[in-house]
This record gives structure tokens, sequence and C-alpha cells, in this order.
DNA sequence: AGTTAAACTCGGTCGC
DNA sequence: TGCGACCGAGTTTAAC
């Protein structure tokens, strides 16, 4: 379940390997991954011959920059992009496979087929979804204290959703959310609205020192993630709250709970996390 | 309009 | 052992 981090980390490596080449040929074995063009023959015809340009992102989103055209894939839960000499064997889980001129091949594998890809004209991508409606990165300088503080004001509900919702803030998931809120030290289900200044100035700096320590551990490995070079990221061993349920408390001793919030699981400390009454 | 719930995308896992 | 129900994450869509 990649992340910014995750997604960033990702996203260097496939800088320092898929710039500057072109594509052969592009093999679509699982079309509904292709969401822009809809015919998934197109998206094919469309890559071929197109040399790849930088690789960006956006909160969770890749976005491959062609000679024409940005091609802009989320990974979702499991989506993986891994590169190979050549012909490499067909695994069950690869979706799409993308051929170089220099015979080398990019693989995207999903395990679940969650991900998506979408291609538009370049320079139009964020005219259309999925990036038209994301809201700031947190490394943003949008994301002042100004803009976090008076959207938490207006709204009515709890903050663990405001901080999944992308249009709000892009980048963080379920994983980090729960770690930013526990190192603010306020408890999920806090109504946005009734945080004071001090804590949302506290929150959004906590975010921010989060998300920067992740992405230089290289993300968090959980379950069989790994990025294109088959690195593995440590910041697992970083996290405080997620996964940790039954276990003491690194701050207070107190036993970890697991519980929902918004249909997510979410992990706090009920001690160093209070809810007012 | 804002918010919540459900649908959607699936294979793996669990329980009967 | 087999099979159906359920789970998970993020997003979109529908309903309230």
């Amino acid at each position: 379940m990649p992340e910014l981090p995750e997604v960033e980390t990702i996203r260097r490596t496939l800088q320092t390997v898929v710039i500057g080449k072109t594509i052969d040929q592009v093999h679509v074995f699982w079309p509904n991954i292709i969401k822009e063009p809809a015919d998934s023959e197109e998206f094919s015809l469309m890559l071929k011959g197109q040399t790849c340009r930088n690789v960006l992102r956006k909160g969770k989103f890749l976005i491959f920059h062609f000679d024409d055209l940005a091609l802009v894939s989320h990974l979702r839960m499991e989506g993986k992009y891994i590169l190979f000499p050549k012909d490499e064997p067909m695994d069950s889980h690869t979706h799409v496979v993308f051929r170089f001129t220099d015979d080398t091949e990019l693989h995207y594998r999903d395990v679940r087929k969650f991900g998506t890809m979408h291609i538009f004209p370049i320079g139009t991508e964020f005219d259309h979804l999925p990036l038209s409606k994301l809201g700031p990165e947190v490394f943003d300088p949008e994301f002042s204290n100004g803009y976090f503080s008076s959207v938490l004001k207006k709204t009515t509900r709890k903050i663990k959703p405001v901080l999944l919702d992308q249009t709000i803030v892009s980048g963080l998931g379920n994983i980090y959310v729960d770690e930013a809120l526990f190192r603010a030290s306020i408890h999920p289900e806090r109504f946005a609205h009734s945080l004071t200044k001090l804590e949302s100035n506290r929150l959004r700096k906590e975010m921010i020192r989060l998300l920067q320590e992740a992405v230089e551990k290289g993300g968090s490995t959980i379950r069989t993630y790994i990025n294109s070079q088959g690195k593995i990221g440590t910041f697992q061993f970083e996290l405080q709250v997620y996964g940790k349920e039954k276990t003491p408390c690194i701050r207070c001793g107190t036993e970890i709970q697991k519980t929902k919030v918004g249909g997510r699981g979410t992990h706090y400390c009920p001690t160093c996390q209070k809810l007012p009454d």
C-alpha cells in the first residue's frame, strides 16, 4: 500500500532507469488497468515510439512524461514496477509490459489488479481526473498553517477522514495518518473543527516531518512491497502505532488500541491521544 | 453543498 | 477439501 514516501522512492528509482528510453511496444494483459483511453489497444498504440523524458509525482500518483503525452499511474495497494534486461518470462501477476528499443522491459505487476493508468496530452494531465481535484501535498508551500487551519475549521468531519481526503492534502494513506496523529497526540475521532490553532500547527508540522523522514528511509515495506530496483525501504521499523495493537505505547506503556474510524482500521494510544468529553 | 455510505477494482484468507 | 463470505485501500459515484 504505497503512500507518498513509497511512491517517491519508486519515482526516484524509475527516473534513473527509464529516462531516455524509447518505447518499442506495449503489451496489456489486463485491460481494466487502462482507464484512458478506454481502449487498451489504443493505449499501446499511443505510446509506441515515445521517449520517456521525466518521471514526476503528485501525491500517490506517478506521472511519466513522454514526448507528446503524460502517463498517470496509481499503484493502489500492491502495484509495482520492475525493470528486466529482456524477454523476462511472463509472471501471472504482470498486467502491462513496456518494451523499450534497447530490449529492456518495464513490467507492471499488481496482484490485486487495483492499479490504474491514464494517458493525456502532455501538459493537460492536471485538467482531468484523477489529478484535477488533488489538493496540495504536505511539501507544497500552499500547505501552510493558514490553509490547513482554515480547512479544518469549516468542516464537521472527524480529523482522520479529513487527512485521508486527497482533495484537502494529497499523499497520506492509512499508515501515515495514524502515525501523524499519534506524533501530534491527537485522537483520530476528534472533530476537525475542534482542533486549536496550536494543535493544527503541531499536526501539520508532524505530517511534514513524518513524510520527510519516511522518504529519507525509502518508505515502509509492508508485506512484499519492493521498489523497482528490488530495494526495500526501512521506515516500517519506525512505525509507532500502525500494526502495533496490543503492544505497549512507546511513550506511556498503555496498550495501543485498534478500532474503526470512517470504516478504516485505526491505531492509536488511548492515553496519549485523548478524546475531550 | 457537504458529508456519508456504497460501489468498484480483485485475490487471498478464513470459517463452515 | 471445497466453496462462499469477507477483507483490504483508495477513489469514484450515489444517496442522504
